[in-house]
DNA sequence: ACCGATACCGCACAAGTGTGCTATAAAAAG
DNA sequence: CTTTTTATAGCACACTTGTGCGGTATCGGT
């Protein structure tokens, strides 16, 4: 046998290929050539591991997934307060460098392509669950309240509404500094996401 | 001469054929055979009015801005009070019916592309510049204030973050509404909407 | 030393793309 | 009626796309 290569490894790193060329061409630009060029193997070689330009995108997408999931963890404990942990958690889903840049690329590209294509479906409402599921524990991490457990616990109609909020404007965030990173600078993004976060800590008067 | 139709009627027309396809089938299936097969027409008659697929495209997404325009125009002028009408003027770009859905589809389908394509970066640029008069426009119909004069004028510092946290709330209603339809339903978007709006409004001791 | 599995290559093909082009039908203008 | 202008049709071409498939080099196992 060659050089035996470790399967999921080769697999994660051609997603990260496919990361940058659809961060520099988009999702359309994303053709199995030049996946297949820019990581600098043949076009057969690509298809080796992956055995459909379908799946290399799923799994390219699902993969950004994977590559937040730890990130975020990494900031559930520790010996931080609660709102600025919270800050850090959410912080991990907005394009604040050109990691993460790349990834909400290639997030919202995804995302768009799974209205029409339904191979993303499942990927799509994991990830939707998964952020709101954040944003809960973002609501009881600055309140100091009980997290949630498992994704889909709801919090009371009061926390959960914040929890709504936060998600919405956390969407915006992504949104609005992915499509238009010249007229949102980064430090914008981060005052705003502060204030709201503060609101939900502060909670004046509460409606 | 043959029927002599009206050039500019007719391609926004064909411009309203080209949302259904991108609602349906997404901006790549957004072909210059598909439009025009939905349509009716020939792929020779298409050209007729469109010199290329990208100036097709070009047009349908300015055709949105030009649709709607003149609906938030009609509620800039009448006797409701003023929160009422921010809250009209700002729905006017929320998927909250069907026709709206679908202009927001097109809408976050361009955006998406202008990334790569360049030809529509005037637009994206102009639109992000309306929606943000917009915002300050409702800031000043809640809080009474003398309202922006041109596209542009920013407002004094209290005010302006409104305005930007409004911003980035529309644009996340839009995302997850057209993105999560499901998860998200019409009463729970008006309900966000409607407490960012009475927030900018009261303004609880402006932080 | 040999075998066979494995990683990778790259051509071939059908399908679909945008666009240039000519042809045709229709109706206003003379 | 004839002419001329316009709307529409649809074929042809070059090109790109995803994918199937046979070929080849490479190295671990025996």
């Amino acid at each position: 046998m060659p050089k035996l290569v470790d399967h999921d490894r080769r697999r994660a790193e051609l997603a990260r290929v496919v990361w940058r060329v659809i961060g520099r061409h988009g999702i359309e630009g994303a053709t199995v050539r030049r996946v297949a060029e820019e990581a600098g193997v043949s076009i057969g070689g690509l298809r080796h591991y992956f055995d459909s330009h379908q799946g290399l995108l799923r799994f390219a997408a699902a993969e950004v997934a994977s590559a937040v999931g730890p990130r975020v963890a990494a900031h559930l404990d520790g010996d931080l307060p609660g709102p600025e942990r919270a800050r850090l958690v959410l912080e991990e889903l907005l394009p604040l460098d050109a990691d993460r840049r790349v990834e909400v690329d290639v997030w919202l590209a995804c995302l768009a392509r799974a209205r029409v294509d339904g191979a993303m479906d499942e990927l799509r409402h994991a990830a939707w669950a998964g952020e709101r599921h954040l944003c809960r524990l973002a609501v009881a991490l600055c309140r100091g309240g009980a997290p949630p457990t498992a994704i889909g616990d709801e919090l009371d109609e009061r926390l959960e509404r914040h929890a709504r909020r936060l998600h919405v404007v956390v969407d915006g965030l992504t949104l609005q500094t992915a499509m238009f990173p010249d007229r949102f600078p980064v430090d914008e993004l981060r005052e705003v996401l502060r204030a709201e976060l503060d609101r939900t800590a502060t909670d004046p008067a509460d409606r």
